[in-house]
DNA sequence: AGAAATTATGCATATTTTTGCACAATAAAT
DNA sequence: ATTTATTGTGCAAAAATATGCATAATTTCT
């Protein structure tokens, strides 16, 4: 697990616990965390990120992550999130395993979050086929998984 | 009518019907409708429509309006526009005037995008009551129901 | 493991957006 | 109708954001 994703998931939490407004705002947030990076990084990552600047009442504008799991609540994230138990490579196919009958909850998060690295999924009951895009690594499917389930982010390799 | 409001809905037509990424680019477009502005009012309209900017797959990222009336179609609001007859104002209240039957849709339009400076209103069959808010001029309302409803603009004195 | 290729980051700079201030335009008050 | 107050706008400068380029780090290939 590279320093980004974790720098990634730093910046979407902050983002969401916060009414920010500038990058220079959101770098000081970092900082106290022990992230230390730049602005131009913070500027490319709100992009690689999708996140917007939208109207507030309060503070002029403010970040703002994308739809995200419309409605989906954590408890449902976690509740997926938990019966993950292992993912694997083969002829650039990912395959999930999971607890039985988790499979199709943990599925529908993927499905829902509709990541750019991943083309589409189907569900058994307890194994799930992750179908990536062409010229996307395992990596990059990875990162995208632990962006959409932070909580799988220590239950790799 | 002044200059302002009309600037104000050539933005909005403008957001809605093409993918801008800058001010400048929006500068340009109103040129070429003949309202010659500067950058620096843009960026003041801008806010005051509270206009977001949000990841766009194509341009990177694209202003857009604010929900707006979350749905309602066209076709409702240009029906609601219609029985529209007049409006006059007394002791700091509105008074509009619709054809029979009209001014409950014609009202709800009205509290659905809720502007700030309308604290409420009350429909009748063919009269609305405008209760504006404190410190509002009679121009605000009217431009505010002018940014709501736009067929108006030129139904009125 | 080492070389080649790809990706991430910082630095410096360009571009874009916001804002303080002064003046113009518009509305309200006498 | 003048005057007074309020609001809108441009200009110039500040602040915020994005980007080209060089380097470092990471991954892939052999």
């Amino acid at each position: 697990m590279g320093n980004r994703t974790e720098r990634l998931l730093a910046i979407k939490k902050l983002i969401v616990n916060n009414k920010i407004s500038s990058q220079e705002e959101l770098l000081a947030l970092l900082e106290q965390q022990g992230l230390h990076y730049t602005q131009a990084t913070l500027s490319r990552d709100l992009k690689f990120l999708k996140v917007n600047k939208i109207s507030d009442p309060e503070k002029g504008y403010i970040y703002e992550l994308p739809d995200q799991h419309g409605g989906i609540s954590e408890l449902a994230e976690s509740y997926a999130a938990q019966g993950f138990s292992s993912i694997q490579f083969a002829n650039h196919l990912g395959v999930i395993k999971t607890m039985p009958g988790y499979a199709p909850s943990l599925a529908a998060l993927i499905d829902r979050a509709d990541p750019f690295e991943i083309v589409g999924t189907i569900a058994g009951d307890d194994t799930i086929l992750i179908i990536p895009q062409d010229n996307v690594t395992e990596r990059d499917v990875i990162n995208s998984l632990v962006l959409i389930i932070p909580e799988l982010k220590d239950r790799l390799d």
